[in-house]
DNA sequence: TCGAGTGATGTCAGTTGCTGACATCACTCA
DNA sequence: TGAGTGATGTCAGCAACTGACATCACTCGA
């Protein structure tokens, strides 16, 4: 609304930068001040200083912004299984991948705080799912690359994300102080144990 | 609309039997035809010679009408791993589950209609996700309550709807001639070999 | 230097999903 | 027979999006 009645004056460049960061931080603002679901994407676009419709422009729908560092994570892990030795097993190649990611995962407190706005919402666990998922199926294809069928790939697929996700969650607990990558080994071991 | 100008007779019923299986119906149908995106409550309420408000009554939302069968699908699952004898391991207690809902999918045409009407929409497989995720959640519990400890009761959980994912997909593929209960063990066997 | 784009934004109107509040009325049962 | 009860209808309204079109600082080639 504000905007509207902006002048511009010799000296104003028209659009203040960095539209995109804005929003975010307004929305990570609102979304822990009153919640997920009682933020509407006009407040956070107002608090942006942009307009509803320019906030669609920036962002396919009010759960995406949770993710935008999804397309990041992807690459990491798929770049470490792609570059793991040519000798390394389907299970090594996958290792690579899980601890790769750990470089994503420094920043305890935000991780948490993210966490605790998508705990709160079913609809953002729905999309944390499905980037989950997607997750899963780009690690398969990585693996078919290096030459394994399927349905194995696809599986190991599945119980990587699967490991990731129990030692992300046990990462990110109330009191937890161990580090993702030693909570990840242990699940990776708990996996190997429990399927012989 | 029509429903408001209907007038009832001595020998009328006030409401015709079943709306909750009236509206599954006429939604199947619809979806078929012009898609689920394409689809409104209103449309399908319409059909169903009833109301877009009584829709939400009996539906939480319009996506949740293709999973009636979860409860039932869930009960199978850990019904299966918690009568499993007390001597098996949780693999083979976990493979008994996996074994059991293979009662459900008999009918491969109704199942690949009910998968193509998923695969269409991506807010569908968000709903599809949340369902195995909570399926993965009380086979975990189930594993719990047979002694497993965390994280591997998790682990395995996670690790068992991969297979069953993976196994379900191939089922419902287009010129698959095999049972489930074939490709999922074929699964099984796959995650085993190459976690090993 | 000027005029034709260009692109990020604003404005507006509309659809759809979904919800709360209240009314209706055949049916039940004390 | 009269007081519930429960499944439904009616209505109003919000919030998530979307399409169409306007704006206007800025860029860049003639």
């Amino acid at each position: 609304m504000s905007a509207a009645v902006i002048k511009y004056d010799h000296d104003m460049v028209r659009w203040q930068p960095d539209s995109r960061g804005r929003l975010e931080q307004a929305a990570m603002e609102l979304f822990t001040e009153r919640g997920f679901e009682q933020t509407t994407a006009a407040q956070i676009a107002e608090r942006a200083g942009l307009t509803e419709r320019t906030f669609f422009r920036h962002f396919a729908d009010k759960r995406e912004m949770l993710f935008d560092g999804s397309p990041r994570l992807q690459q990491l892990f798929v770049d470490a299984v792609a570059g793991a030795p040519a000798d390394a097993s389907p299970f090594e190649a996958v290792t690579a991948g899980l601890d790769a990611v750990s470089a994503f995962f420094v920043d305890l407190d935000h991780s948490r705080g993210r966490q605790a706005i998508i705990d709160s919402d079913a609809s953002l666990q729905e999309r944390e799912l499905i980037k989950m998922s997607r997750l899963s199926s780009v690690i398969a294809g990585a693996l078919r690359e290096r030459g394994v069928t399927e349905p194995a790939a696809s599986v190991l697929g599945q119980a990587a994300i699967g490991v990731f996700h129990v030692a992300f969650g046990q990462w990110v607990a109330p009191g937890n102080t161990r580090g993702y990558a030693e909570l990840m080994h242990e699940s990776l071991a708990e996996l190997r144990a429990i399927t012989a």
